[in-house]
RNA sequence: GCCCAGGUAGCUCAGUUGGUAGAGCAGCGGACUGAAAAUCCGCGUGUCGGUGGUUCAAUUCCGCCCCUGGGCA
């Protein structure tokens, strides 16, 4: 018989992480994390990880296990849910994964285009040629040198056209003919239930502002204390989490507390928003079922 | 009570020398292959406070009224 695989998707604070571990809890199975977020080590109560209870009711992979420093990436995932796969200590058991992030979902069902690391200089040579030019610049600049990624481009997107220059750079490739060559995805095998957790938007709205004012009781603001401590790099990832532009600002009185959550709830809701769309689009054939009255 | 400034989109405001109006934010829709809680694209959703008057035509000009803020009493 097939290892069985459940993906739970769904928006944040839609509960969908309560609904995995009641389903771990059934089946024994392991929880997996499958948000960008929440697989680095810091911010555990800001991007909404399970707490230490939780944490010891069933087992979890991959939830805090990225330095913050460094920039965690779908590739980067991919492999540590390999390990997690092939890892003999859970031989059989269920995988439950869990989380908001669609591309991850997507690469995992679909597998990801095996891509040769880019050096950073190639990174920062990109960045150079793109960050100074105007719309239709970047447009011509993509058009010139990849003719074939500005065709699948199309919109003037600078994280794409450095995404994509930098890979030319990089490998003297173009991205497009590496994306052509995708590795077979990770869960080819296994019996695979998809399941995307729906929830009413009003009632949405209202669980992520008062997920947010808690969150602010629980340590959200030590956290965020604490990382901007560490001064890094204001680009990397963890450094965008929700919350920690907003939270940082009320913390240096620029402006007031009622202010911070009014933004951070906007972008939380933004934020929902946008995993409703891909979810929409591209999970249209999951299983949907309701949010949970709890 | 009097004087002044305002009342235009969900919010903050522009504007129309009279021809029914537009920005930012919010919102809505969409894209998405190593930053994805990221990044990007598209879309104005409106009794222009109310009511009379002038006018072919009033959100715009005039009168009165209502509301808000400030000042004088």
């Amino acid at each position: 018989m097939a290892r069985k695989a459940i993906l739970i998707a769904g928006p944040t604070a839609s509960g969908k992480s309560a609904f995995g571990l009641t389903r771990a809890r059934e089946t024994g199975g392991v929880i997996v994390n499958a948000d960008s977020m929440q697989v680095y080590d810091v911010l555990r109560v800001l991007t909404a990880r399970p707490s230490v209870d939780d944490l010891a009711r069933a087992d979890h992979r991959l939830y805090g296990f990225v330095a913050p420093e460094t920039r965690c990436s779908v590739g980067s995932w991919l492999a540590a849910v390999d390990a997690v796969i092939s890892d003999s200590a859970l031989e059989g058991r269920e995988l439950i994964f869990v989380g908001g992030t669609g591309l991850y979902f997507d690469a995992l069902e679909n597998g990801i285009a095996d891509i040769p690391d880019v050096p950073t200089e190639a990174i920062a040579e990109a960045e150079a040629l793109v960050l100074p030019l105007d719309r239709d610049e970047r447009i011509g600049l993509l058009k010139a040198r990849d003719p074939e990624m500005a065709a699948t481009l199309g919109e003037p997107d600078p994280q794409r056209l450095i995404r994509a220059l930098s890979v030319l750079i990089g490998t003297g490739r173009s991205l497009a003919f590496w994306q052509t060559r995708v590795s077979p995805p990770l869960l080819d095998g296994f019996d695979v239930d998809r399941i995307v957790i729906e929830i009413d938007k009003t009632k949405l709205s209202e669980r992520i502002e008062a997920r947010f004012r808690a969150m602010l009781d629980m340590g959200a603001i030590d956290e965020v204390t604490d990382l901007m401590g560490l001064a890094l790099a204001p680009d990397l990832p963890v450094m965008k989490a929700i919350g920690v532009r907003e939270i940082a600002v009320w913390q240096s009185g620029a402006i007031s507390k009622e202010e911070a959550i009014a933004r951070a709830v906007i972008a939380t809701r933004q934020y929902a928003k946008r995993q409703r769309t891909w979810f929409r689009q591209r999970m249209r054939s999951w299983r949907w079922i309701s949010s949970p009255e709890w």
